[in-house]
Order: structure tokens, then C-alpha cells, then sequence
DNA sequence: CTATTATAAGACAAAAGACTCTCTAAATAG
DNA sequence: CTATTTAGAGAGTCTTTTGTCTTATAATAG
């Protein structure tokens, strides 16, 4: 996979905060309860991204996560950095450290092309387009579930 | 990273295949110390391909491996399929299992773009494309090393 | 036949990624 | 103040990937 479980969980998250209400505190309990991620492993991925100032949180009743930016203004790449580094659209295919213009490997060249593509997807994605999508479409951010039924109460 | 390090390896090995003459065997040995790889660990990567009909391996003194046909008409994806599987190349980017045209997540159709646009590029270049490269403008399959050192006997 | 050189196979260990469990601290509703 | 509900932090487990080591088997040069 191209992406760790981390960051597709990051993903996902992020993806459902930008469907509700943004002033609104989420609790990553009800994140965790409607993504089928295991709430700890959850919440760990969420301090990431709040620690990064992706998102804000608030303890006590009513508390949760919110996101920091409307999610126009979120790109997927962001998520993606802030979870899995900037490395993973840097890196040398072959795996060979400091595989650059200066220094390639044979395949640099190619690789770096479709790295390209690859974050021009991630930047040109926002959380809003996706989360529109979702909810327009009706598709699904869990294996069995469909927005709708993610949606309710 | 994309690509699993049994599968850079594997691509790092057929490459430097592709660069010797195709009739003779190569000792795994000489692969393995040549392309700084764990002789025992390269060996089961390459038992992989041999298994897979990739690779032609002779036993005894001057035995070793060599490509089953021209590099020029092996693939990086041949490659890549043999040891990573196919799955790199369909499964989904939010991870959710069944996410295709009839059941799509938000980001299905953003990522099957990248998705070709990579299997395109592997498609696109063959070992022998990449040997050539390598060979001509001197680049490297390791980390300190070049070429031409990796070719000297 | 025998020594040598290679593939082949399997057990095992280390490391990283994925996930769980437990405990603490903060905040606020009442 | 107190009970509740949340974030936050750390130890520990399970699994997969990666890598090592040991032994067996095949082939051939001499």
C-alpha cells in the first residue's frame, strides 16, 4: 500500500469531521464507533494531527475534535504529510538514499514523473470535494456502510 | 513506500541481469555481494521469479541465473507482479476491500487515474530500457557504487 | 568417485507497523 | 464539589516484513 493504515485512518477521519458542522466537536468515540477503527489506535493518529494544528481539541462533555481550516481549505496531501512525512513522495523507488537530479538511479526519472501525478492528486483533492462526493454520491468511508447511515445520530 | 524492499531488490537483481550477456548464469552470490543484498534473502526473492518463469537457474559450478527472455521484453511490472502481487495495483487507497466502479469510496476515481498512470509507467519500461540508461550515462543500482564498477569483475 | 559450487528449503531472530489496554489529567455539567 | 466525559501518554501485544543461519540437495569439473 501506498499509503500506512495510519494515514488512509487519518484519512477517513478528517474526511467525516469535514461533513459535519465545523464549529461542532466531534468525540473521536463517535469517530472511532462509525469509521470501525479501534478508538486508542484512533486517537493517537488524531493528537498527530492536532499537535500538527490540523485540528483542534476539546476536553470535558461536548468535547472532541474539530478541524482547524474549513475543509476547502484541506488538501489531502496535508493529511498525508502530517502522518506519513513528506518521504513517502520523495523517495527513491529503487530505495536508494539521496536518488536525486544530481545522482539518479535509472529509474529516477520515470518515478519522479509519476510521483508528480500522484501529489498533484493529493493537492489538487480537497477534504470538501471528497466529503460533497460522499454525500452526493452516497458512497462509503467504511467497508459495509454508506454515507447516509454514517451521517445519522 | 510503494513498493515492498523484496520487490526493489527483485528489480535491482533483473536489472543488472538485463545488463549481461543473456546466455550466461549468473551466480547469486555475485548478485548478492554486486548489489549489497543478504545473499540468503536475495535468494529466496529470486527462487520467487525463477518459480514464476522469469528466471532460468542452473545448479553446480558456473551456475547461477539468467533471465528467461530479453530484458528488452520483461517489464518492470512483470517484476513487480511476480513479487508484490497485483493487489498494489487495485486495491484501494482508503483501504476498503471491494471499492471499484459499483461500490466506489469518495476517492475512487481520483486515485484508479494514478493508479494507471503508474501501472503505465511500468508497463512502459523494460529492463533492458532502464540497463541501457544505466549503462550509457553511468548511474547506480547501489548505494555508493556506479556502473561501471558494478559491471567490473 | 569426490570435492566444489551452486540452488533450495526451512527454522529462527530482529524490526517495524498495527493495534490494545491501562492509567492520568483536564474540563464542565449539574 | 463531584461525577462524567473527554484528551493524552505509555507500556505491552500481535502480525508482517525483513533479514540471518543452518542444513539438504543437485550438478559438474577433475
Amino acid at each position: 500500500m501506498l499509503l500506512s493504515k495510519s494515514c488512509v485512518y487519518g484519512l477517513r477521519a478528517t474526511l467525516y469531521l469535514a461533513t459535519k458542522d465545523r464549529e461542532e466537536f466531534t468525540p473521536i468515540k463517535q469517530l472511532s464507533d462509525k469509521l470501525e477503527i479501534s478508538f486508542h489506535f484512533l486517537t493517537k493518529i488524531l493528537q498527530q494531527l492536532t499537535a500538527d494544528g490540523m485540528l483542534e481539541s476539546f476536553k470535558g462533555p461536548n468535547g472532541g475534535v474539530r478541524l482547524m481550516k474549513p475543509g476547502g481549505k484541506i488538501a489531502l496531501i496535508d493529511v498525508v504529510l502530517a502522518i506519513d512525512g513528506p518521504e513517502i513522495l520523495t523517495e527513491c523507488a529503487l530505495g536508494l538514499p539521496g536518488c536525486g537530479l544530481k545522482n539518479p538511479c535509472p529509474l529516477h526519472e520515470q518515478w519522479a514523473e509519476t510521483r508528480d501525478s500522484i501529489r498533484d492528486m493529493l493537492q489538487g483533492t480537497s477534504l470538501r470535494d471528497l466529503a460533497e462526493k460522499g454525500k452526493n454520491e452516497n458512497l462509503r468511508l467504511t467497508e459495509d456502510g454508506d454515507f447516509e447511515t454514517l451521517l445519522m445520530d
